[in-house]
RNA sequence: GGAGGGGUGGCAGAGCGGUCUAAUGCGCCGGUCUUGAAAACCGGUGGAGCCGCAAGGCUCCCGGGGGUUCGAAUCCCUCCCCCUCCGCCA
């Protein structure tokens, strides 16, 4: 959420930079600013009243008899007032949050203007692409002969977009996973948790999902729950509602968890084999950092998303993101895409961006500046660390062999107990 | 799921209809004392919003919401959470 505050102060600064995320969003300040003018209105008269009832309830006890009658009334008729103060208040308050809620964050003023993907800049490239003697495989025929993917099957037990990954398949995806973990945990220094799959609606605003992206998720209706699209949202609800010691910042965290997403609208775009799915594996890395420094720490929190790709052997670029591409609650994102040779794309496996104040405000994530004087929004970073569904695809694509078989990179044979993966 | 107990300031814990601008202790911050530190003593120490150039003022917050009352941390209703026991169960 954007704050009012700077709303106020500034509604053309505010509007020129929402416009950069969409024209649309532009257009909804107006009625924002209109409805904030009006709710201070209220309040002020709101609390006059409010304050002259209580100065009567004060005195009361030490009131004679008749001026107890008396007052009795006007703190009735009082009530009367500020009930109906309080209903109009009530009302606009849910005005403005219904509108203050669905404003993207405005991008930095380093982010490039664009609408789309083709307004993105490459910041850098690792690797190269590799060359092959023999037409390199797409990951669904080597899924199928190496018999480590069954999409048939997972098409059965829940349906298209539900990956089964068997024998070395699904070893190979534990092995990921736990690669990746360690290397963010014990080299990276992040503090590892494992949180809950489902999540509630106040988590699910805080970071952004809800209420503009709530048809894009699984929903558990019955019991007012989410299940999670990454585990970004549990991470920023960490310490929703908290007031941190400065002291403790940066907070970094990684977790592992199963992303579900609806992915609706996607239909047939770019869906074959497992590029798009509705269930995937995830690391994520999260950080509450101090707002002065959160762009050096976008910056550290890349590096330490590529280092995953480097030690595979994936030849990947970097991106930033134009402001129309942006999420929703980023204010600069960069893009980690890895190059697969078989489906010959590179794929998005990382999204790693500065949320700034946007999710903190949400969630009121502060911390004492100095130790003293009002709290502070922390700021709010976080990026895959990587979606294991296209790191599966341009591992197995990359270091494929002419006879078929699967090379495994150096880092990752102790995780998965062999050094090449056969038909 | 059933029965009972409980949710108060950073923590512990009192309060059970007006004196709550929430006692007291601990913690923390500042000061006095001291060569320095500790101890002792003195003072301070939550959050949100609104008005104001500021100083400051006002309103709201004792798990959430609603109600009774001139007046609610205190009484009533409801929901959530925690603890104990029972049931079920990976």
């Amino acid at each position: 959420m954007l704050d009012l505050a700077r709303l106020r102060d500034d509604p053309e600064g505010v509007r020129k930079a929402l416009a950069r995320k969409g024209a649309q969003h532009a257009k909804a300040l107006e009625p924002l600013l209109e409805a904030d003018t009006r709710r201070r209105g209220a309040l002020g008269r709101l609390e006059a009243l409010r304050h002259e009832k209580r100065t009567i309830s004060e005195s009361f006890a030490k009131a004679d008899p008749a001026a107890k009658e008396a007052a009795r009334a006007k703190s009735k008729s009082l009530d009367e007032e500020i009930k109906h103060l309080e209903e109009a208040v009530r009302g606009i308050d849910e005005e403005i949050e219904t509108q203050a809620l669905i404003l993207p964050n405005t991008p930095h003023a380093q982010v490039p203007d664009g609408t789309d993907a083709a307004g993105n800049v490459e910041v850098r490239q690792w690797g190269k692409k590799p060359a092959f003697a023999f037409a390199p495989k797409a990951h669904w025929d080597l899924g199928e002969a190496l018999g480590i993917l069954d999409n048939a099957r997972g098409v059965k037990i829940a349906g298209s977009g539900f990956p089964l990954y068997t024998g070395w398949g699904a070893r190979l995806e534990r092995a990921l996973l736990n690669f990746m973990l360690d290397l963010h945990v014990k080299e990276q220094a992040y503090i590892e948790v494992f949180p809950p799959f489902l999540a509630n609606r106040d988590t699910m605003r805080t970071t952004g999902q809800v209420p503009k992206f709530e048809e894009d998720m699984y929903r558990l209706e019955k019991d007012g729950l989410y299940l999670i699209p990454t585990a970004e949202a549990p991470l920023t609800s960490i310490h929703r509602d908290e007031i941190l010691d400065e002291a403790s910042l940066p907070k970094r965290y990684t977790a592992y968890s199963a992303c579900f997403r609806r992915e609706s609208g996607a239909a047939g775009k770019d869906t074959r084999g497992i590029q798009r799915v509705h269930q995937f594996n995830k690391t994520e890395l999260m950080t509450y950092a101090h707002p002065d420094k959160s762009y050096e720490e976008l910056e550290r929190l890349t590096n330490d998303a590529e280092e995953v790709l480097k030690r595979l052997g994936l030849h990947y670029r970097v991106v930033r993101l134009c402001a129309g591409d942006m999420g929703f609650s980023a204010a600069m994102t960069y893009d980690l895409e890895v190059w697969a040779p078989g489906v010959g794309r590179y794929l998005e496996v990382s999204s790693c961006s500065n949320f700034e104040d946007f999710q903190a405000r949400r969630g009121a994530i502060r911390f004492k500046d100095g130790g003293k004087g009002k709290p502070r929004l922390v700021h709010t970073l976080n990026g895959s660390g990587t979606a294991t569904p296209r790191l599966f695809i341009a591992l197995t694509e990359t270091h494929q062999q002419a006879d078929g078989s699967i090379l495994i990179p150096e880092p990752l044979r102790p995780y998965l107990g062999t050094d090449r993966i056969t038909p």
